[in-house]
This record gives structure tokens, C-alpha cells and sequence, in this order.
DNA sequence: CATTATAGTGACCAAGTGGTCACCTGTCAA
DNA sequence: TTGACAGGTGACCACTTGGTCACTATAATG
């Protein structure tokens, strides 16, 4: 069985992320794990003390499954299985009910804590394009692609994705419109960059 | 001389955007107007009132700048031109001490607020590429650009340089930098798809 | 068995919150 | 002159918030 400090963790994400981190407060928070508000104080020093916690947590899932070079995706042997691996991306990203908290609060706090900040420009900007960089980068050497700068197409074609899923968690119920549109994006950019 | 109502909106668009609708209180608000609290219930009924008067101020304000077709750039007569017209319009947009409050405040609030939640995607997203899906339609016309679909070309353009912009708003000390990947973008985009 | 650490409880506190109220003051019209 | 009214004030209220404290129960340990 969890342990309550992880519990508190789980459960102090999950309001962190609908009510942001002054919204929060630690009476729901108690009632929720059916705890009392002092027990909290058994095992965090203050609200603070959480909130670093639950960041700590998320910096760590990240790292655990997109940080390393282990976590890279198999390049593609065709355009078609790009179009395939980033849609499979795209859905589990759109789902993963821990990602899609982590993506609400980092998107309502990050000019309201410098590491969250840092996290928004890593999780939404650099560490996809990175990723996608040396997907490129390997199916130019395939042959694939047409010769680029593989960093620029990155760049191009995760930040409009990126705008899609963060429709999607914007609006959820226009959730399959901002799907479809996701594919006719990644399939438009293929048969740009296609060789 | 500004009218107190109005002046109470100015400084509660700041205070909300720094700190989000829960975050600011109204003493403070009060106080940076030199008011007394209770003077603020002279001219609004409650921080809720205020909340959605600067809401419609803030829709006011854009769709008297961005909102017809009146407000739309000339078509660019060359692609050299286009991209002089994308960097003015991303300058303006990061410079602009009132726009830069309302991106703040869209961005934190988007989930918080049904009003906001499609603010975000009509200012983010469908607004702006709007705006290019028309200044990209004329440009095709002209044989400026090659034919393709003007929606997709817009999206696939506004989407990155938007989240360039977002880097700007949470990262002011890498606005150089940002404003210099949107440059090389913008040059890169006119690179592929010019005629 | 006694002791000690751990996890939990409920009452309580101080500070901050939105909101109300009686009151004041100048302006302007009847 | 007087009365209505718009704009402003400070004291006050009820409620919520993070945090503390004395206390309890249980399980492990010397």
C-alpha cells in the first residue's frame, strides 16, 4: 500500500493543478486523503514544504520517461511511421492523466515560481524539439527527409503540435477536432519535408 | 482626467495578471489608488464585478485592434516584406505593456475562467491565424507565395512564432533570444514556401 | 515491562479575505 | 436654503487560511 506522504504527493498535485498553488489549501487537501489538516504537518513542515515535493515528483517522472537518450523513440524507417509514432505521442500525451496534470499546473503557475518556469520552457518548448531533433536528424541520414537544419524542423513542427495539445487541455470537449487536426498538420509537414 | 471607474480597471487588469483573480485582494487594490476599500463598492459591486469589467474591457481593446477586417495588414508585395511585417507585429505584441498584461492574465486564468478559456484560444490560436490565413491567401494571388492551403500555412506559421512569444512573457531576460529564433524562423518559413 | 518513535486528532490562534454600514463632504439643482 | 446624490472614509463582521499544540494510540525495541 502507498505510503500517506506519497499519497499526500498524489493527491496535492491533483489540486495544485485545478486550483493553482494559492487556491489549494490544506483542510481540502486533509479531507481528501480522509486525514486530519495536522497529520499533514507529520510529514511535510508547511504547504511550501508540498508544493516543492510535488514538484520534485514531477521533475522526476520527466526524467524517468523522456530524459534520457534511452527514452529516444526508434527512428523511422518511413514518413508514414512518423506520422503513426507522432500521433501515438500526441494521444499519450493528451491522456496520461499525471501528464495532463502536470501540464495544467505548470501552464497556470509558471510566472508565479521560477521552476515551474523553467519547466514550462523545457516541458512545452526544448525537450520535445530535442527529441524530435534527433528523430529528424537520423531519418535525413536515412534519407527520408530532405536536407535541413534538423534543430529548425524540430522547432516547426513541435510548437504547432504543442498548440493542439494545449487546446486540447484547454477545451477538452474539442478534443477529437484538435486530434484530427494533429494529423492533418503531421501529415501536411511530412509531405513538405518528405525526400 | 481618467474617470476612478475606469482607473480601478486599469489597476486591477495589472493585479490580476500578476497574481490571478484569487491571488489579488482588494486592500491592495485600493491602496495602489490611494482609495479606501470600501470606495471601491462605490463604482463596482464586488471583486467578481471588477473581474468581469476587465474582462470586457480587455475584449473591447482587441476587438477595436485586431477584431475587423479594417484592422488587417496590407498584403506584403514581396516575401522580404512579409517578414518586416511578422517581426513588427511580434515586436508590437511583446513590447505593448497592455497587451503584455492580457497574454499574462489569459494564460494563468485560461482554466480557471469559461470567458478566458476561449479568449486563450481565439487570441493564441484561431485569431492570429486568421490573420495570416488572409495576408497568406493574398500573397498566393500575388505569386508570391506557392499555392498551397492558406489555413494550414497560417497555423503551421503563427503556432511556433506564438510560442516564441509565450517564451518572451515567461522568460523576459531571454527575449533577445526569442526574438531572434523568431526572426530565423520567420526567414526559414519564407524560405521553403516562396514561389 | 517500560520506553520511545511514529502517526494521528481536535481545539485553537493570528492573519488575511470579501463585504457591509453609518457617516462625512462637496456639488448642483429646485 | 435645502435636499438629493455621487464619491469617499474607517470601523467592523464573518469566514477562510496556514500553522501550532497538547494529547492519544499503536507498534517496535531495550
Amino acid at each position: 500500500m502507498e505510503s500517506t506522504r506519497e499519497r499526500i504527493l498524489d493527491e496535492a498535485l491533483i489540486m495544485f493543478a485545478e486550483n493553482g498553488y494559492r487556491g489549494a489549501n490544506l483542510r481540502d487537501l486533509a479531507a481528501r486523503l480522509s486525514l486530519s489538516k495536522s497529520a499533514l504537518y507529520k510529514h511535510y513542515d508547511s504547504k511550501e514544504a508540498i508544493w516543492h515535493a510535488v514538484l520534485d515528483k514531477m521533475e522526476a517522472h520527466y526524467a524517468r520517461n523522456f530524459g534520457s537518450v534511452d527514452n529516444l523513440p526508434p527512428t523511422p524507417d518511413s514518413c508514414e511511421e512518423l506520422v503513426q509514432l507522432s500521433l501515438r505521442m500526441i494521444h499519450f500525451t493528451v491522456s496520461d492523466p499525471h501528464i495532463i496534470l502536470t501540464r495544467r499546473l505548470i501552464i497556470t503557475e509558471q510566472f508565479h515560481d521560477e521552476r515551474v518556469c523553467r519547466m514550462a520552457t523545457k516541458y512545452f518548448l526544448e525537450g520535445t524539439a530535442g527529441i524530435y531533433e534527433k528523430v529528424f536528424a537520423g531519418m535525413m541520414a536515412k534519407g527520408l527527409l530532405k536536407p535541413a537544419d534538423p534543430a529548425m524542423l524540430a522547432f516547426s513542427f513541435t510548437a504547432p503540435v504543442s498548440s493542439l495539445i494545449h487546446l486540447c487541455a484547454r477545451e477538452p470537449e474539442r478534443q477529437a477536432e484538435a486530434l484530427a487536426r494533429a494529423e492533418a498538420f503531421v501529415r501536411y509537414f511530412v509531405s513538405i519535408h518528405a525526400a
